[in-house]
DNA sequence: AAAGACGGCAACCGCCTTCAG
DNA sequence: TCTGAAGGCGGTTGCCGTCTT
C-alpha cells in the first residue's frame, strides 16, 4: 500500500501559468505553507498537477527570489562551482540565495557555457599546449586538491564580496527585466527592490508578513535545525532581502544549508554593529587558511583553464 | 516590411530517493 | 518489511520575443 494518488493525469492543465492561478497557488501558500503539494490541487480546484504546482512556486513565486542580472560576481561563483559540483544545479544554486536551481542552469546553459566556450578557445589559440595529455596519478592527485584549492579560494572570493554590492544588480547582462515601478515611502530601498522580478515582486508582495512554517518531519532535513538566519531575520533590523533569504534558507524540502545566506547575514549584522553570528562549520572550512593565495598547481588543468582565461 | 533564424527561458519529462501507509 | 506515491532534481523541449537578411 501506498500513498493515494496526487492527481489523475486527465483533466491536468499544462503550459504557461496566468495570473490567476498564481493567485490562487499563493493564497494557498499563503494560508497552509508550502508543502503537501498534492493537497493544492483538490483544496484550490487548480486543474494542476502537484509537481506543476510545487515547481511554479519554488521557481517563481516564493519569495525573494531575484530573476536575471546575475553579477560578475555570480558568474564566477557559478562557475566555480560547476567545475567542482558538476551540473549539481541545486547544489550550486544552494550558494545563491536568491537564486532558484533553474535559474542557474539556464544561465549557465545560455550564457556562461558559451563564453567559457570562447574563452577557451581564445586560450588554446595563445597557449596551445595548455591541454595536455592526461596527468599521471601522482599528477592527478595533485589536480584534485588544486581543484579543491580553487573551489574554496573562488567561493571566499565571491562570498566575501561587500553585502552593498552583492544587492546590486548589474544591468548589463541576462535578461532584460522592466524597471519596477515607484515605490511607495515605506518600501525597501531601490537598489533591494531591484533584486526582485517585476511580476513575480508583485505576486510576493502578497506575502507581506507571511512566514514559512516550522518545517515538519517530511524529507530533507529531518534533523537539521533551521539556520540561525531563520530566527534572527525577525528581530526587524534586518532588510526585506535579508528576511527573504532567511525565509529560503528555512523553507521545507531544502537540502542543502545555504552558506551563502548566513553570510549575507553574518556581514549585514556585522555592517550594522551587530553582535556577531558564530561561523558555521562549512563558513569555517571556507574560509580556512586565512584567506592565504593559492596559485594553480599545473598548466594542464582543464578547471585553470576555464577559470583563468573566464577571466577570473 | 516580411520571413526565417536564433536565443532565452518557462515548463515538462522522467529518473531517483525518501517516506507514508 | 514492502509497496508505491511524493518530492527533488537534472535534462530537454517548445514557445515566444528579438535579431538578421
Amino acid at each position: 500500500m501506498g500513498r493515494p494518488p496526487c492527481c489523475d493525469k486527465e483533466g491536468v492543465k499544462k503550459g504557461p501559468w496566468t495570473p490567476e492561478e498564481d493567485l490562487v497557488l499563493v493564497s494557498y501558500v499563503q494560508e497552509h505553507g508550502p508543502g503537501n503539494w498534492r493537497a493544492v490541487p483538490a483544496t484550490t480546484g487548480l486543474m494542476r498537477c502537484s509537481k506543476s504546482c510545487r515547481l511554479r512556486w519554488t521557481n517563481y513565486l516564493r519569495p525573494g527570489i531575484r530573476r536575471g542580472g546575475f553579477s560578475d560576481q555570480e558568474d564566477r561563483l557559478i562557475v566555480h562551482l560547476q567545475a567542482l559540483l558538476g551540473n549539481r544545479w541545486a547544489a550550486i544554486a544552494s550558494y545563491l540565495p536568491d537564486r532558484t536551481d533553474n535559474d542557474v542552469k539556464n544561465y549557465w546553459n545560455t550564457h556562461l557555457k558559451k563564453k567559457l566556450l570562447v574563452q577557451q578557445h581564445q586560450h588554446q589559440q595563445r597557449a596551445p599546449s595548455t591541454l595536455s595529455p592526461p596527468p599521471n596519478k601522482g599528477q592527478w592527485e595533485l589536480r584534485l586538491q588544486t581543484d579543491i584549492d580553487l573551489a574554496r579560494r573562488a567561493l571566499r572570493d565571491a562570498l566575501s564580496v561587500p553585502l552593498a554590492e552583492k544587492m546590486m544588480i548589474s544591468g548589463t547582462r541576462g535578461a532584460t527585466a522592466p524597471a519596477p515601478p515607484p515605490l511607495p515611502a515605506e518600501s525597501p530601498p531601490p537598489a533591494l527592490v531591484q533584486a526582485y522580478e517585476l511580476t513575480t515582486r508583485d505576486v510576493s508582495c502578497m506575502l507581506d508578513g507571511w512566514a514559512p512554517p516550522t518545517p515538519g518531519k517530511k524529507s530533507g532535513s529531518p534533523a537539521t535545525p533551521p539556520p540561525p538566519v531563520a530566527a534572527e531575520s525577525a528581530s526587524g533590523s534586518t532588510s526585506e532581502l535579508t528576511e527573504c533569504s532567511a525565509s529560503i534558507s528555512s523553507a521545507p524540502n531544502r537540502r542543502a544549508a545555504p552558506v551563502a545566506a548566513q553570510l549575507f547575514v553574518r556581514e549585514e549584522k556585522a555592517a550594522a554593529g551587530g553582535e556577531e553570528v558564530p561561523l558555521s562549520e562549512i563558513e569555517s572550512w571556507l574560509l580556512e587558511d586565512g584567506g592565504g593565495e593559492q596559485k594553480p598547481a599545473h598548466d594542464g588543468l582543464l578547471l585553470d583553464a576555464a577559470l583563468y582565461n573566464f577571466g577570473f
